[in-house]
DNA sequence: CGCTTTATTGTAAACGTTTACATTTAACGC
DNA sequence: GCGTTAAATGTAAACGTTTACAATAAAGCG
């Protein structure tokens, strides 16, 4: 009861005080003087729990990664933040390990009310599994997503960049293209690869024998593995393209240990331009995601539709750059 | 006034339905499978905002990072929503830029009551700054703290890790060793920068022209713009100490592109142990951080605090561990 | 079967705000 | 000064829970 407090401190009632808080209708500046002078006195700080309940909202939202030690959604988080906080609101981030069970569970504070929307960056399979609950829920995707379902959706053309990457090999002269990351699960992965079979259809070339090629997580690891793999399977690959950085990076490392050069013997493109892929020799070739632009467009479209629920949902694509160093 | 429905559904009052939802308290089973299924049919979820301000708490931890696209802060992050997961908490994170200003706006959620109590792994700079208004707010400092300051703490012996790290250089014959990475407003780098000549002292050493050199920020580029710097002031460097990897690896770039080879001519050993540290070519040599479990007890200590404001404040010194790799 | 104890349920207050509405006070025009 | 209007303030309900306490129903005991 601490407006309470306060409003007993300087002699007026709990609406007065709850008016020059917010201020919001008329109050003279005399007594608006004296209740804050009574505020910093008694150091008082009003109690947001309260405020959310009566005001119905609470002015957080649920962000949900599947991993948050990856360097991209960083990028993105740091954007949805950034917008986020511009208008008053706080992020709940929590990472869902890409398992749906996690994701209901989180989605919980969302149907409590202790969320008033969210972003979802989970795989589009994980977000097809919770899809009837959340229907009616405000949320937004984020780069994931399935413009189809009715959600709206920020991302890229993941398809399109791909065939721009792989495209730009071919005008380099490279005839064996091979591809590594397609993570079934994840749109993204899905795409890059139809936009790479794509690319090199177009051209009248055929994938490499054991191209393209599936992670089961796209980093350097698998990245190195995959690519031995795929060198002894098809030894005249003369260009690889990658889903994302940290595999590139890894390929690359495959590739020098087997004693060729990067990009003389083969040339290698990565995928969402992290800081990694300008901290290695040679820098790494990639397609640039606009990581914060993305992250900002989400919150906003988010909180336009808190704003006004009845909006219908909208994508928003954003523009990709393939990002020439010297990998390719 | 949703319980109130669900009440009403069951034909029961809504004590009962909060006793069957907390399961707190004696009901008959045919009642509780009555208020179940009402609960079912009408979709009910309790408001977690009324029942926060009835209890007086939001079960929310607040995490400031200074800059989340830092691979280290992650691991840390990710440690501190394991733990509090399995309480039952969840984390409201903020990145503060390291900026006093903001991290004041961010710790006004702990004195509004939306969030328990903070995890802070802001520069001990600027905890300081803020320290007045925050003694008797329930938070840990994590990596950077003051253990004289009476706040509870978490993080590793950074001045003892770095002394290991350049006795290692020294035995294996090392004698020109420099360091880059003092920045003067965090702690970790100040100990570091001590650990470190205390091991050239004990060795009857002295840094050689130039070193310990400060940075601004500890990425890449200046790892690469202040060993450049470096080289051409002390020729005779054999051996280098970064305060962190990004910094190791911009220095192993340097001394590449300035024709000479790591580790032979100029070994190197980073800090921390982030992901790129074995992405690199040399691998690189670091000391590691407990990163999950220095996030771990930081929550773990603060939800103790919780349960227990009486608690006296209790450091935790986690072990770290010199990574021997390629670089040194 | 009546009395005491215990298990189950209900009533109502409290948490700390915001806000519609009523009331009081000040201002203004004549 | 007086009536009218506008400005300033107060009262009380509401947000959706939890929980102390009261009340009722069931059970046990002789």
């Amino acid at each position: 009861m601490s407006i309470n407090k306060v409003a007993r401190e300087a002699g007026v009632s709990i609406a007065t005080v709850s008016r020059v808080i917010n201020n919001t209708g008329a109050v003279r500046p005399s007594t608006r003087e004296r209740v804050e002078a009574a505020i910093a006195t008694l150091g008082y700080s009003a109690n947001r729990l309260a405020r959310n309940l009566r005001t119905a909202e609470s002015r957080l939202i649920l962000v949900l990664v599947p991993d948050y030690s990856n360097p991209f959604y960083a990028g993105i988080v740091r954007g949805i933040d950034a917008e986020a906080g511009r208008r008053g609101y706080h992020m709940l981030l929590c990472d869902t390990g890409a398992d749906p069970d996690a994701q209901r569970t989180y989605l919980e504070l969302l149907t409590n009310r202790m969320a008033d929307g969210a972003i979802c960056l989970d795989p589009d399979s994980i977000q097809a599994l919770t899809g009837e609950q959340t229907r009616h829920l405000p949320w937004v995707a984020c780069c994931e997503f399935d413009a189809a379902s009715g959600v709206p959706w920020v991302g890229i053309d993941n398809a399109r960049a791909a065939t721009d990457a792989v495209r730009f090999l071919i005008e380099r002269g490279r005839r064996h293209i091979a591809m590594i990351g397609g993570d079934e699960r994840f749109m993204y992965a899905r795409e890059r690869r139809r936009g790479y079979l794509t690319a090199l259809e177009e051209a009248g070339l055929t994938p490499p024998p054991g191209s393209p090629l599936d992670t089961f997580e796209p980093d350097f690891d698998d990245g190195y593995r995959l690519t031995t793999r795929l060198l002894s399977a098809s030894p005249r690959c003369d260009a690889l393209f990658a889903a994302s950085d940290p595999l590139a990076v890894g390929a690359m490392q495959a590739v020098h240990d087997a004693g060729l050069k990067v990009p003389d013997d083969i040339a290698i493109i990565g995928f969402d331009n992290i800081p990694l892929a300008a901290m290695v020799r040679p820098r790494l070739t990639t397609v640039a995601q606009p990581m914060q632009r993305l992250g900002e467009n989400a919150a906003r479209l988010l909180l336009e539709q808190l704003n006004d629920p009845e909006l219908p949902p909208a994508g928003t694509l954003l523009e990709h750059e393939l990002i020439v160093r010297e990998s390719a």
